[in-house]
DNA sequence: CCTCGGTTACTAAGCGCTTGCTTAGCGTGT
DNA sequence: ACACGCTAAGCAAGCGCTTAGTAACCGAGG
């Protein structure tokens, strides 16, 4: 299916790329269809021959984010049946996907409200779904007897809450890699939601015995 | 020294209060100062006879809920010498501020990007302030061996961040009060530090022996 | 008491500029 | 020959902010 990409299709990967750089740095309203134009190396009109609107540029974006973040929760999740595995795996990759894609993750969360009515319900579907994935996640483990927190579903949306977080506070430059943030959100999401540490294998694909 | 207000200062307080809602909905360049004082019921040049620009209006904002939220923490720190029951009262503390503040403090947190250079600088100190508070704190429960976290740096961030990140998902019509999030993340301040929640009072004020 | 000059709090109108987006046309590869 | 990928130029609308002017209120003088 894949074939080599034409140059029309590497122009509209040059242009969404440079909208991602722009919104995340000066959010939406901030950013001028000419800005975007001028990072792509293009004329501000060249944005138009590929997309309908810079709205439509916002959607792309926030669509495939969603699903990767979505897509990366589940892979999670599917490592293993038991709950206080997945809770540490779930921590990790969703600590590490906000770090390692900081610029984009900022558009998932802070843009929202500029996204059409349409598209902000195709978007909310797939938010829904993440939150479904953590929210099932820490019942089951309570079900189970092996979490222990006063509130199962705040205990969801803190899991969520601090994992997209650092799409906000994370620099290239900063103090930690997205490896030792993920090491580090990895054992706080156990902590979280009140589980017991041990017998959980520190990274993923090592043996835990 | 602060007398009755006067017909202008009313004013002022009902343009910011508009500035307020209308930011933290529509982000600071989605919105128009037609929409401010259209909000404020006034027309578009009575924004102008009371403040200098719309980016002033975001200053004025920005200082005093930044300065609101630094005065915060040092209460509940003061509460109390021990590390143990300071975390506890700066994880409740924080959380009410930012769900019962959730749209100024959404304005705190996600407009910095649209400050002047200059008033820039002023928040950013107001901000180092709050991250310093933070850092001593889990700095001395450790050093007082009452903390167990692999990175007590990453601690304090990720303290700050659960705290922040309530401006973003609160609703005023959704599950929990902000009295009930501030419960849980009192609880949920100890587990992030790894510290033995037992001898801690449950509610600020009351007697803990 | 009323009147009057000055101050205060505000608005109607609009200026210069930027915005998202369109149109008409040109150069290139096949 | 002709479709494709792109640009130069520009339009209508909306932007932040300014200017000129007006209605309402003030203490002081008659």
């Amino acid at each position: 299916m894949t074939t080599t990409p034409s140059r029309a299709e590497a122009t509209r990967a040059r242009l969404l790329e440079a909208a991602v750089v722009a919104f995340s740095e000066k959010g939406f309203h901030g950013t001028t269809t000419r800005d975007i134009a001028g990072a792509a190396g293009m004329s501000p009109a060249a944005v138009y021959v590929h997309h309908r609107s810079k709205e439509e540029l916002l959607f792309l974006i926030s669509r495939q984010g969603h699903q990767q973040a979505l897509d990366t929760v589940r892979a999670a999740r599917a490592r293993t049946p038991d709950p206080v595995g997945q809770v540490a795996a779930v921590g990790r990759a969703f600590a590490e996907f906000h770090a390692h894609h900081h610029t984009v993750a900022r558009i998932l969360n802070y843009e929202l409200a500029a996204l059409s009515e349409e598209h902000r319900a195709t978007i909310d579907e797939l938010r829904t779904g993440i939150d479904r994935e953590l929210r099932d996640l820490v019942r089951e483990g309570v079900a189970a007897g092996v979490f222990d927190t006063p509130d199962p579903a705040l205990a969801a949306t803190a899991l969520a809450s601090l994992g997209i977080d650092i799409a906000r506070w994370y620099r290239e430059d900063g103090e930690w890699t997205p490896t030792q943030i993920g090491d580090y959100y990895a054992d706080l999401a156990l902590r979280l939601v009140g589980a017991d540490a041990s017998g959980v294998s520190g990274r993923p694909g090592s043996s835990s015995c």
